[in-house]
RNA sequence: GGGCUGGUAGCUCAAUGGUAGAGCAGUUGCCUUUUAAGCAAUUGGUUCCGGGUUCGAAUCCCGGCCGGCCCA
């Protein structure tokens, strides 16, 4: 370090608010170690004047700092708190001197508590005439900018305090997905489902195909797996008799990150007894269209990628798998063909498979790139290949399909559901079938637990944050979740030198 | 993992291979109903990091770090 002080720290922004800091603390005013009692948060307390009794409510509003108008003698100052904006208007003669000159030092970015008295300024805002405040943290770092916010995706999401701070739509974003777990928890309530919580530490990881992240255990000297889905501990409480059960779980899958991956992320799970696949149906079209009417006060969403708008109240489509892909292949005889035939079919399609594929594998490939991106518009996809999940029941009337559906709303899976197989000895055929030489990774308590009796049951898991970029229009999964997964970077971090 | 693309002041962005600039923010003044408030003045740069080419590099080349988009 430089024993030459800069006597000129205004360009520095940080040792500017630190030399104010200093001062105060000089001055006998630690603001971190000050408080203030609310009585209200800023959209409750503008709700409370009455139009025509200005100064007739008075109220205590606390928040950040995110706008200052200063006019000399008076200054009008916006802060922001959970619910948002509330404007303050500071005058000279009523704080007084002492308290103004203060005022005057604070910077974009302190936190303060305000009391006065609501009024309405010419221009129609509800406004805080404040007869005293207190500075309860101060900002020791300039905010972003004020008019674009911030921009950099990559300080947007490592330090997403600041987004939520300065990008008004980031909190709309993000408070709207709290939002929508809330009224599923509530929905799910109402019908007598019970919340529970499952093991996130697992011996095998089941329930999906997925690569899981593995952890280890010191004190028992054990590896565990982080679960790749809830489903087979919750179908052991429908074997212990909780009938209705659901959890809203954070699942771990060590798979690649894109704009619709992030490798935590959350689902719900809701299993019910003494109902199939169909049901579940009736569930979730429930489900989903309460959402919109209670969450977002509309069934119509605006679909960003296709220009659509998706009516959730509307007829939901209701198509079996296999005729979306003689459709799509313009081959009515498409499941009889051989393997080569249908490579051709799908390179005809411009897409590129390997032979070391399996044929169902090839026909989902045609599935998953030329069909579900066209399913704007909520759509059931009905018996699916029994190999694409052993844990549904055989259809009856065609033993290569399984009782299942697939919602699909536009263009992205946001909800399997399944008849659930509850039969403990096709269960384990299920599972060896698909298994193969992997067969330690069978989950052999989960079929003990078959083997004492599961009720007939429909199950269903929800992407949530698939979900929460439908509803809120967002462009990737990392615009919904508070965190999401990143390299570990070289943000810059606070420093901790004294000036 | 591959292709494309980006990293410049606290933030948002400029800058033909030739003196690194603007707006906001900051600092200093003026202004007691502002709405991106206004007016005047003004400070501020390891151009992500490390090499190379060149008389000269933010710019071109190579390597690295961290993002974004597309693909696998």
């Amino acid at each position: 370090m430089s024993d030459l002080p800069p006597s000129d720290i205004s360009h520095d922004q940080h040792a500017v608010r630190r030399a104010k800091l200093a001062e105060m603390r000089a001055g006998g005013f630690d603001p971190f170690r000050a408080n203030v009692a609310t009585t209200h948060f800023s959209g409750d307390a503008i709700k409370l004047h009455v139009d025509g009794q200005d100064n007739a409510v008075t109220v205590t509003v606390a928040g950040r700092l995110v706008t200052i108008r200063d006019m000399g003698k008076s200054q009008f100052v916006k802060i922001l708190d959970q619910q948002g904006q509330i404007q303050l208007y500071v005058k000279k003669d009523v704080v007084g001197d002492v308290a103004y000159a203060a005022f005057k030092k604070l910077d974009l970015g302190d936190i303060l508590g305000a009391k006065g008295t609501l009024f309405k300024t010419k221009t129609g805002e509800v406004t805080v005439r404040v007869e005293s405040y207190t500075l309860v943290a101060k900002a020791l770092h300039p905010l972003p900018e004020k008019w674009h916010g911030l921009s950099d995706p990559e300080q947007v999401y490592r330090q997403r305090y600041l987004d939520l701070i300065v990008n008004a739509e980031s909190r709309a974003r993000l408070l709207l997905r709290s939002r929508i777990v809330s009224h599923i928890r509530r929905f799910l309530e109402a019908q007598q489902f019970i919340e529970v919580e499952t093991p996130v530490l697992e011996n095998t990881a089941g329930g999906a195909a997925a690569r899981p992240f593995k952890t280890h255990h010191n004190a028992l000297d054990v590896d565990f797996f982080l679960r790749i889905a809830t489903e087979l501990r919750l179908k052991r409480l429908l074997v212990g008799g909780f009938d209705r059960v659901f959890e809203i779980g954070r699942i771990f899958r060590n798979e690649g990150v894109s704009r619709k991956h992030n490798p935590e992320f959350t689902m719900l799970e809701v299993y019910q007894a003494y109902s199939d696949h169909r049901g579940m149906m009736t569930l979730i079209k429930d489900m989903l269209t309460t959402l919109c009417r209670d969450v977002l006060g509309t069934t119509k969403i605006k679909h960003a990628a296709s220009g659509q708008e998706i009516d959730f109240a509307g007829e939901w489509r209701e198509v079996d798998y296999k005729d979306l892909i003689r459709e799509a292949t313009g081959d009515a005889e498409w499941f009889a063909r051989s393997k080569a035939e249908k490579i051709a079919g799908a390179e005809k399609l411009g897409l590129s498979v390997s032979p070391t594929w399996e044929e169902f594998e090839i026909t989902n490939e045609i599935f998953s790139k030329k069909i579900e991106p066209t399913l704007i518009q909520p759509t059931f996809v009905l018996k699916l290949p029994k190999e694409l999940c052993p844990l549904a029941k055989i259809s009856l009337d065609d033993p290569t399909t399984i009782d299942v559906f697939e919602l699909t709303i536009g263009g992205m899976e946001v909800a399997p559901a399944y008849s659930e197989q509850n039969d403990p000895d096709v269960q384990r055929a299920m599972f060896e079938a698909q298994a193969g030489e992997e067969k330690q990774n069978i989950d052999h308590d989960f079929l003990l637990a078959l083997e004492h009796g599961m009720p007939p049951a429909g199950g269903m898991g929800v992407g949530i944050d698939r979900l929460c970029i439908l509803l809120t229009g967002a462009e990737s999964i990392r615009d919904v979740i508070l965190f999401p997964q990143l390299r570990p970077g070289s943000m810059k971090t606070g420093e901790t030198d004294k000036t």
